[in-house]
Order: structure tokens, then sequence, then C-alpha cells
DNA sequence: AAATATGTTTAGGTTACCCTAAAATATCCT
DNA sequence: AGGATATTTTAGGGTAACCTAAACATATTT
């Protein structure tokens, strides 16, 4: 139950952590593979990584089979999500950043900041629960509440849904979304899908009732909207 | 007069440069043994740092007689002091922290924020030219006027000054020196001193005229007080 | 079940930054 | 000027984090 001292992690580990944490949420292990590619680093490179984590407790390493966070490796990983996280808010709500700007910078920061530092952020912005891309913030000691969201790539025609969540990695992708109308809040009715996964034709409004646009949107953009079912009307 | 691309110096780099910038405002080129101190890092492991520096252009070193910093070590330096100081005027005004807190948060925060990060902080607080501690700002295109200042050790009894600027790197000697109403802005007057380095004993007001108390203090402690002679009364 | 393809790890190398101990140089004092 | 002292540099090591190329293990296909 004691937070248990941490013994600071360098800012790779950090980043490894939160990769790995990442790939495990959606499902399986995280792989040697799949973290390289995520953090572009050579599958080597990352096998060596993978050794020192496991002997610092970090995480349980199968060789060839992948690794998975122990509470130890999740607790920091929650970590430093929080604090990209809350940074993230501070830096749209506060300084005026875009949405499509923050990520990099608050990649940066999170290494750098100390608790005191985010903490007093979180309370200048009165304890936000979702970052401005809508992932949820986790708490000071540690809890998460991941909604099994959809992808806006998997709902089918008719469907009303409402944004919840998009990725936060690509600038472009956001002002792009950011352009359609995407955002957390905004609702959106499927239209259509063309065949082979041609395009998505979207009616995309919102949020708060008042008109809404068509738009069309490839398969691989939708599958980084993340939304949740509201049932048609 | 073009800033010339900075080719992202590392954040041990950066506060070689820092140092180097203060040892030499004082006067003479920075001296490995001066700069091993300042930074808590091995004679040797400075030594080798200077070779790199040097070829890097940043410093000329000529071996046994110390370091200097080329036109190129000085904006970097600037650049830094820049940064770290306008993130100790954000951190206190905005951000409510105490002014013995900030250095070592901002210490770590110089080497992370981006330039807007830094200019927006800066526009935020409306362009601030001291930072708490009463260290002039650089402005962005490198410019900075550093007032020839006097130590409060180095003040006649009976001479009235105005305490401009204090040391910032101890928060004890901080907490201490704000309790004893020493901070920038402040109106002291040299009642006495005491032979063989002993105490001087001050009248200390806050520089708005109001009231004032009769305060003591060692030798070592006024000598990182900064002061201007103002005149008796 | 063997052959191939894919994914992972080991081997060996690099760079930045730090260290201690020993050697080299400069300065200081008589 | 010459030896003691202080300062600076070199020599030799260490660690973290990256890399490429080669070896190894697993999965897939025939």
């Amino acid at each position: 139950m004691t937070p248990a001292v941490t013994p600071a992690l360098s800012g790779p580990v950090e980043d490894y952590l939160k990769a790995i944490y990442d790939l495990e949420r959606v499902g399986a292990p995280a792989t040697t593979n799949d973290i390289a590619d995520r953090l572009a680093i050579s599958p080597a490179s990352v096998s060596g990584m993978m050794r020192r984590l496991a002997e610092q407790r970090l995480i349980t390493h199968e060789p060839y089979r992948g690794v998975r966070l122990t509470g130890a490796g999740r607790r920091a990983a929650l970590r430093t999500l929080r604090r990209h996280r809350i940074l993230e808010c501070y830096l749209t709500e506060v300084l005026g950043y875009e949405w499509d700007c923050v990520h990099n910078e608050a990649e940066r920061l999170e290494h750098a900041a100390s608790d005191e530092l985010i903490e007093r952020m979180a309370l200048a912005l009165g304890d936000p629960v979702h970052d401005p891309h809508g992932a949820p913030i986790p708490t000071r000691d540690g809890r998460v509440e991941e909604a099994p969201l959809r992808t806006l790539a998997a709902v089918a025609v008719g469907e009303r849904v409402r944004v919840r969540r998009v990725q936060d990695e690509d600038a472009e992708r956001l002002r792009y979304l950011a352009e359609l109308g995407i955002r957390p809040g905004a609702t959106v009715r499927i239209l259509d899908r063309a065949p082979y996964d041609g395009p998505i034709t979207l009616w995309v409004g919102d949020g708060a009732g008042s008109m809404g646009t068509t738009r069309a949107i490839g398969v691989g953009l939708a599958a980084e909207v993340f939304v949740e079912i509201v049932g048609p009307e």
C-alpha cells in the first residue's frame, strides 16, 4: 500500500515503461518488435533494455514471449502518464497551445518536472480527468479508468457515436481531425462505408446539438478515433 | 546577425556553459577547478569536457590557463540563462512557488523546455526583466545588462543601500534571507560592523518606506547579497 | 517433417559523461 | 633558482543507451 520509494528512473526507462503499458493495454504481452517500432529504436536495443528493466523488477520477461509490467513498473508507467497528460492539459488550457503541438513538449517535460510541479499544475486546472485528446489522467495514487472504447473504423453504418479520444502522437493528423470537427465530445453518425476499406462518410456535429456537416475519412485515420456508441438518435 | 542554427546541446553541456559564463563574468577566464567546484564534478572530468567544448567551438581553451566562451558559447549560455530565469519567474508568479524552491526545478526544466514554451511563459508574465532573486533576464537576442553591483559585505557603516540581487543556489540561505527581510527591492542601512569579519548590523526596511527592523548578518552571507548604494537618506 | 520466414537475442562496437590515480605543468616561497 | 605545493591533464575504467550484423528460436507453409 505504501507507494514505496521510487529510485528515480531515467528518461528512456520512463519511455519504455509507458510504451509497454500502452501495448499491454490493448491485449497480449508487449513484444520486442512492437516496442521497437513504437519507440523508433532497433529491436536489439530493446532486447538489451528489457534485460535491464527485468533486473530492476519493473517488468517480467519471458524470452521470445514478450514482457509484462510488474506492480512497480505499472506504477511508474502511470506516474509518467499522469505527468504527460497533466502537462498537455496545462499547455493547452493555460498557455494557449494548440492540441497538435502539446505532445512533443509534454514528452520532454514529463521527465524533468517534479511531482510538486505536476501537482501544482493539476491544482491550477482543477484536477482534470482527461487530457486534450481524451486520454484519461491517472490519479496521484495510480488509478485509471480505461473505458473500453471502440474505434471509429469498427462502427456500423447508421450508428450514432460520441468521440471520446484520439491518438495524440501525430501533429498533422490532429490538425486534420480538428479541421473535420472530430474532437472529444463531438457527435458523429456513420452515413456510409465504401467497400474494400474505402472511405467512411460521416455526419459530424459538435456534440452540443447545433449544426453539423458531412465529411469523409479513410479507414486508417478512423482507426485512431475512439468512440462510444450512443444509439441512433 | 542571424541567430545561427543551434545543434541542440546536451543538458550537461548547457550546465558547463552557464557555469563558465558566470565565472567569467566576475573577471578572469574560468579555471578547471572553479568549474569543477561549482558543478560538483571532478577536475579530471571537467578537463575532458573542456576538450569537447573547444572542439565544438563553444570555448577557447589555453591549457593550464583557463577557458573563455566564444560568441557561440556565450549565446548558448545566455539562452540557457534566459530559460532558467523565465522559468523561475513563472514558477513563483504563476504557480505559487516560494523563491527558495524554484532554482532546482528550473535547473531541470531549462534543458527540456522548447523556446516556444519559454516565450509563451515570458509573454504571460509580460516579459520580465529580473528573476525572483534579482538576476537580469537576457533578452531573446542575447543581451543582458549586468549592473556592476557591490556586495553587502563590502559596504561601509552608515551607507544606505538597496538590495538588487541575491545568490539563488542555496534554498536554506534564501529562506533565511527572506526571514530577515532581505530581498530585491529592500532598503538596508549598515549600522555597524564588528571587527575581524564579525557580524554586520543592519536596519532593514521593505523599500516602500514603511517600518523596518534591526538585524545582524555574518560576512559570509552578506557576500551573497548584491546591492546598489543609494546614499545616506 | 522440413524448409522458409519472422521475430528475438547475442556479440561486438560507439558515444557521452562521469570517476580515481598518476603524471605533467605552473606557481609560490625562501 | 630550486624545491614544495597546487593545479591541470592524461591514463585507464565504468555505465547507460544506442547501433549493426550474425546467431538463434519460433511460427508458418508446403
